[in-house]
DNA sequence: TTGAGATTGCGACTCATTCTCAATCAGATA
DNA sequence: TATCTGATTGAGAATGAGTCGCAATCTCAA
């Protein structure tokens, strides 16, 4: 078991409490990320009298202890995963609301073009790209042949 | 006058409010990005009657039909900037909070490469990036000659 | 000028997040 | 193991961004 969650606490010090134990676990187990709302619906069902501000609270430390990235996914939440080793950006599909995890060379070089021409030392790099995945653009087209791939009509 | 703001709404069918009219003009008087909230400061110092209610509807409105860009640029709230010809994503700089603009062909190739390897078709990017800018880096060198570059050692 | 329909201001509301504070807990020490 | 101290917790109030409903007002086409 390589995840650490039992013995050795990564807490830098900071108490190692059942509610910030059961809560990065279930932040280990989510295979993606979840908002504090939701992290909270699961978190809760597990330990009935946990409240939210507690969640609020934790989701502060790990990120302030690098356990885990915050996003914004277009929502007007936030978004949390545990940090992963691998840096990975985020496709948001306006249609369906899938996102889709990718990865790109391209991220690195633009941070290292930053670097150079402005002497900007990026500690954090978060892309976001909405738009149509091809599920979405298919029906799409199925639906009305000519405004195919445009997306985003009327409401 | 190229603005347009005069004579011929580019508001496509809505109506042409006072209210519509000064909120654009101090949309283009910003140079860079306001949030709701300071644009509501500006406008009420123009137009005391005018309601939050009505910034942020016009805002909305704008968004839709793409007059404005709307961005997170690391707090909760969101951010918003008349829409330009020239494509470019923001740098935030933790130290100052200074926001500097950048573009670079990488964005443009990025996208390329994720409609290749996933279909999926890109209607917004925002790239976002945080960090230390060069003056922070100087002054953080010269407070603490060993820890430069580094940045968020504590609070 | 008129009338229909859209927009506005207001105030109440929603909802995410933070704050306050007394009770409780984690972890170091004896 | 018992004790102690400071950090954390739960509960509920507070904050603050953003939305909603409605009556009054405005825009604009006829």
């Amino acid at each position: 078991m390589s995840r650490n969650l039992n013995n050795v606490s990564p807490m830098h010090g900071h108490p190692w409490t059942s509610q910030r134990r059961l809560l990065l676990e279930l932040l280990h187990d989510a295979e993606g990320y979840v908002d504090a709302k939701e992290l909270y619906r699961r978190a809760s069902a597990r330990d009935e009298s946990l409240s939210p501000a507690t969640v609020y609270r934790s989701l502060n430390l790990f990120k302030e202890l690098g356990l885990v990235d915050e996003m914004r996914l277009g929502k007007v939440r936030c978004c949390y995963e545990i940090k992963r080793a691998s840096e990975h950006q985020h496709l948001v599909c306006q249609g369906c609301g899938k996102v889709i995890e990718f990865q790109s060379p391209y991220v690195r070089k633009l941070i290292q073009a930053v670097r150079h021409e402005y002497g900007f030392n990026v500690t954090k790099a978060q892309l976001y790209l909405e738009g149509y995945c091809l599920e979405c653009q298919e029906k799409e087209k199925s639906d009305s042949p000519c405004a195919a791939t445009q997306g985003k009509h009327h409401e």
